[in-house]
DNA sequence: AAGAGGAACAACCGCAGCCTG
DNA sequence: CCAGGCTGCGGTTGTTCCTCT
């Protein structure tokens, strides 16, 4: 393929750190209109920079469910244990920890669990302790020790001895491609079995949910993958959870599937989103409880973080 | 107080794959 | 089927901050 370069511009574009009004600028539009194709979005925001760089800020800095600050033990641990398993998939180790992008997630293993396996005395390329590691030296790329599919039943299988304390809970992948699903139950175990199809990237579950938490059903979430921006739209494309009133045209926004135009949203009780659902992160914000209920957050606002907002099942 | 070195974080680069005309 | 555009991903580099001497 023909490359770029310097992204072919014309004009000289920006390069480095962003500046607060840069920031904002970004922000601003994307609130306004939603990033659509990236590559238009410096024109229309008024920046000088390439679409790429844009779409990295806003992915890894200014996404507003971003949880910035340190790694919890837990988040460590589970790191570890994904790396294991995928090796130096980044984008697919951070869809498991809500509100990390792949590049944190990949800076955070780099400066700090690498070192730390190290002086454990393993080998943070093969997991295995640096004695058994005689080619350690000339591996220059994480193996994923799992195909997908062991990984989906693997999980399946060890989620129910997973420790991890809700929040949040452990993941199960439900579905295995760029978009995945993943099912959560917040307490008990989970055990059945899972069929998995390369060729429909999807997977099945069967079997039971078993919570020991007495009469309280277990929280149970089906939610896209964190990671991808493109999340909703794929849910579009599958047909997975589009708007019951969505319409079908073409709009402005022409890479944004329909029912994410940008624009006064309202629920059945009146809660009104507004703009900006678009990067909206579901494993942060949406919790399905079983009698269709949702504890919902304002993406934006951050000041309503507990207010329940009840889903009626017409898909905001 | 100043400089060196290391750590942490942010951003860029280049490739691969998907999509569309 | 093919070429080109676009996006996503992983590796790498650059910058800033912090600690130590």
């Amino acid at each position: 393929m023909a490359k770029r370069p310097g992204g072919g511009a014309k004009k000289k574009l920006r390069r480095g750190l962003w500046s607060p009004e840069e920031d904002e600028k970004l922000m601003n539009h994307i609130a306004k209109y939603g990033h659509g194709c990236w590559s238009s979005v410096p024109k229309l925001a008024g920046l000088e920079r390439c679409g790429k760089s844009c779409r990295l800020r806003w992915i890894n800095y200014l996404r507003p469910d971003l949880k910035r600050g340190a790694f919890s033990q837990e988040e460590e641990d589970l790191i570890i244990h994904l790396h294991s398993m995928l090796g130096n998939k980044w984008s697919q180790i951070a869809a498991q920890l809500p509100g990390r992008t792949d590049n944190e997630v990949k800076n955070f293993w780099n400066s700090y669990i690498k070192k730390k396996l190290r002086q454990r005395g393993i080998d943070p390329a093969t997991h295995k302790p640096l004695s058994d590691s005689p080619a350690a030296g000339n591996r220059t790329r994480t193996p994923a020790l799992f195909s997908d599919a062991e990984l989906i039943l693997s999980s399946i299988s060890a989620a129910g001895q997973h420790h991890m304390p809700p929040p949040p809970p452990p993941p199960l992948l439900m579905t295995a491609a760029e978009e995945s699903y993943e099912m959560y139950s917040s307490e008990g175990s989970l055990s059945g079995s899972g069929s998995y199809s390369q060729s429909t990237l999807t997977a099945e579950f069967t079997g039971g949910i078993h919570h020991s938490g007495g009469g309280v059903p277990p929280v149970m979430a089906v939610i896209p993958s964190v990671s991808s921006s493109s999340t909703l739209s794929s849910m579009a494309a599958s047909g997975l959870s589009p708007p019951s009133n969505a319409t079908a045209t073409t709009t402005d926004h022409d890479c944004l599937p329909p029912w994410l135009e940008l624009g006064p949203t309202t629920t059945g009780d009146g809660n009104n989103y507004g703009a900006a659902m678009d990067e909206l992160r579901w494993s942060d914000y949406v919790m399905f409880d079983g009698n269709y209920g949702i504890q919902g957050q304002c993406i934006y606002g951050g000041d309503s973080k507990d207010t329940p907002v009840h889903f009626d099942g017409n898909w905001c």
